[in-house]
DNA sequence: CCAGAATACTCGGGCGTCCAACTATCTGTC
DNA sequence: GACAGATAGTTGGACGCCCGAGTATTCTGG
């Protein structure tokens, strides 16, 4: 998690206002920075629904948001095949959860360690036909669900995509240039 | 995990490029919903940033992201004390965090497991004296980093706090009236 | 050419989140 | 008043993420 495998939304609406909005009413009463709480907490509560969304939709294939990700990263190089370091690189997540993914997904036929063949320090993990196919069927169980935004529109997708941009860029996600 | 407790970044920006950017462009030459691919994606990425940046700050108080919104929770209530359940509600997680969040607060001193009053089946989060002090020390360092969200404007913030809201509204996070 | 630094990956541990299942208790209805 | 169903919380298991530390290999400067 942030996150294990998830299903639904954690609780059910027994609210009836927004959490989010009533939290930040009263931290506007006490403390500054009301708008960053509002935003940060959104972040964090936007990532469990997304992440229960695709989940869900993968969970028949039995994959996951990571598992699948790494799949897909995998099926679009040239050659099926990437060193676990560029796989974390892409995937921007820390050399042992590369190295946990490809151990699942290794056990479950969809990919193959081999030695690199110049570096004997490097491992490449290798997609084989088998999760090529089930890649495949998993993306388009993902694009049904629209990855867990079908509430947004093109509009609001760019947007949240370009704010999120410049955090990312801020914090040395990539090269702000 | 959603997410255990991280302080930096994971990977460093090795990358020339984008990764987002490099995926959606990957994604877009064979499939559909490419913005809504960039967009969770980006979600999920900002997600990592905000927490590593706030269990970042709150490690010298040993503390979490999750324990300490806890802890903020209880201290916003007239009477300190919280339904175990309704600490789920407001922070959006599953029953099974908030035992577990609060066993951990619980073990460190900072809260209290105190019986309800007239339901004896549910269980009263009660901050104590010294969980009211670490919550406020704790507040600041967490003020201070800005919710891992330096880098955005008032109206930045704003916008992203607002498209998010339409996505949880759509979910059931509330009702959406 | 070789020692020290850097890089690639793995292992063990800790944390947070979820689900399924279970116990205890309350509530509504006949 | 009794029973079925709903509700509150916990336990055990699975997963993903991170960090610190350790091994193997490659690179680099004197």
């Amino acid at each position: 998690m942030v996150a294990g495998v998830s299903t639904s939304t954690p609780s059910s609406p027994a609210l009836g206002f927004d959490p989010i909005a009533e939290a930040k009413r009263q931290w506007d009463l006490r403390w500054e920075r009301g708008s960053a709480m509002a935003a940060a907490t959104s972040i964090m509560r936007a990532q469990q629904i997304v992440l229960a969304a695709v989940d869900g939709a993968l969970r028949p294939f039995g994959l996951t948001f990571a598992r699948w990700e790494a799949l897909v990263l995998l099926s679009f190089t040239r050659t099926g095949s990437l060193p676990l370091g560029k796989m974390g690189e892409r995937l921007m997540v820390h050399p042992t959860s590369v190295t946990n993914t490809i151990d699942r997904l290794e056990a479950d036929g969809l990919v193959e360690r081999v030695p690199h063949p110049t570096d004997r320090r490097a491992t490449l993990a290798q997609i084989t036909a088998k999760g090529r196919r089930l890649a495949l069927r998993a993306t388009a169980a993902v694009e049904a669900v629209d990855f867990g935004l079908p509430a947004l529109g093109e509009d609001q997708l760019a947007s949240l995509t370009d704010v999120l941009r410049h955090l990312r860029a801020a914090t040395g996600d990539f090269p702000a240039r």
